[in-house]
DNA sequence: CGGGTACGTTACCGACCGGTAACAGGCAAG
DNA sequence: CTTGCCTGTTACCGGTCGGTAACGTACCCG
């Protein structure tokens, strides 16, 4: 009762009209519902029957759309991962080619998201404690996620001739993953909220003479 | 079969002559064991029936020597904060009262032990991503541990008479808890590494003129 | 010897895990 | 109307979860 009447969209064969492809009902909506639980009460912690439920269905219409848990898990973090890229371009669009702003403006922003009341830090580095099987396939994703950031982080180095950009990339690094995981302890006021002054006392200290 | 033959040592009434409480025996066989492997594999991963066989035991047996899972969970978060502690202790020694080398032993012998094969991360912390419950027996320890190291580290930061001791404080904590997060996706060459020397350039960057 | 303690063993509990089979209904396209 | 797709429903699978009851036994102490 009280469930909406299902109006069914589009099929997608014929004109598809409004831009992107109308196919996305019940996958859709399991997809999102994992995705928030995932994050708010980890992977583990959740099953495919809580997710199906919590999304309207049941598991048996989970299993129609994904092919495993795992599968799913992956996607999750695929979709994490691309959710973070937009966020960080969005931070240093108005920033320019100005790289030292771009670093700044990406901790102030860092801070905020990560001290909001429903942070639970980065989600896939959280799936990097959770999960320990090599083979899962959520461990690719995580390892050319953090390997871009790293490799982000010391290009904008790069770009700022800090004295050892390297060395300066991965210490941004480390304060961005260190936040991370301080958030999961003190859930305001912590240590959080000295990361982006920490991140401006490293550029200055790498700053050419 | 092939078991051993179970010496019972002794009972622990009379004459505990050999220093310690003789009253070990198969409780700590299971703890011990219930610490690797939550170490290793997680929490959430390690069942109670595993713990047990892992220890030449069994599932009662366990249930006699701990009230619950979380009890032992709990228990384990105790166990690694104390060597926690004890390690940092030994690491600050040799330094005397000189807090800017305490810091720096601490950030060398650091980087050393998470960059071992064996390690993954901080126990704490990653029980911290695994436990989200805020009843949980775990959570309590958790932030003591941490607000203990930062209550540390700020205090080390005034020793050493820093421009804001607070905050290098927190800074410093932050790249350790980093380094804890990045051991778990980049095996050995990670950013890790920088992290004592990102260390040494905050610290100079705090110092009084 | 008699009793207490520690431990092993087996079986069980209800709940949940990830995953599947089979069937019924609704809706749209042809 | 028929066909086919998508979805909901129920029941089930073997296995594991945390936790318990009952019983048997080896051992040390008095």
């Amino acid at each position: 009762m009280s469930k909406a009447v299902n109006s069914r969209s589009k099929p997608a064969e014929t004109e598809p009209e409004s831009g992107e492809s109308p196919r996305r009902r019940v996958r859709d909506r399991i997809f999102e519902t994992a995705c928030e639980l995932f994050y708010q009460q980890g992977i583990r912690a959740v099953g495919v029957d809580a997710i199906a439920s919590a999304a309207g269905t049941n598991k048996m219409s989970f299993y129609r759309s994904f092919a495993s848990k795992d599968e799913l898990v992956a996607e999750y973090l695929r979709e994490r991962d691309a959710r973070f890229w937009q966020w960080w371009d969005e931070v240093v669009a108005p920033c320019g080619a100005d790289a030292r702003a771009q670093v700044e403006a990406l901790f102030e922003a860092h801070v905020n998201k990560t001290c909001a009341k429903s942070s639970r830090g980065c989600g896939l580095a959280n799936a990097a404690v959770e999960i320990v099987e090599d083979e899962h396939p959520a461990r690719q994703v995580i390892l050319e996620h953090k390997s871009e950031i790293r490799r982000r982080f010391r290009k904008l180095a790069r770009a700022m001739a800090a004295r050892d950009p390297d060395q300066l990339g991965d210490a941004l690094m480390l304060l961005m993953e260190g936040s991370y995981l301080a958030r999961l302890t003190f859930a305001k006021g912590g240590p959080v909220g000295s990361a982006a002054d920490a991140a401006r006392t490293l550029m200055d200290a790498h700053r050419p003479r």
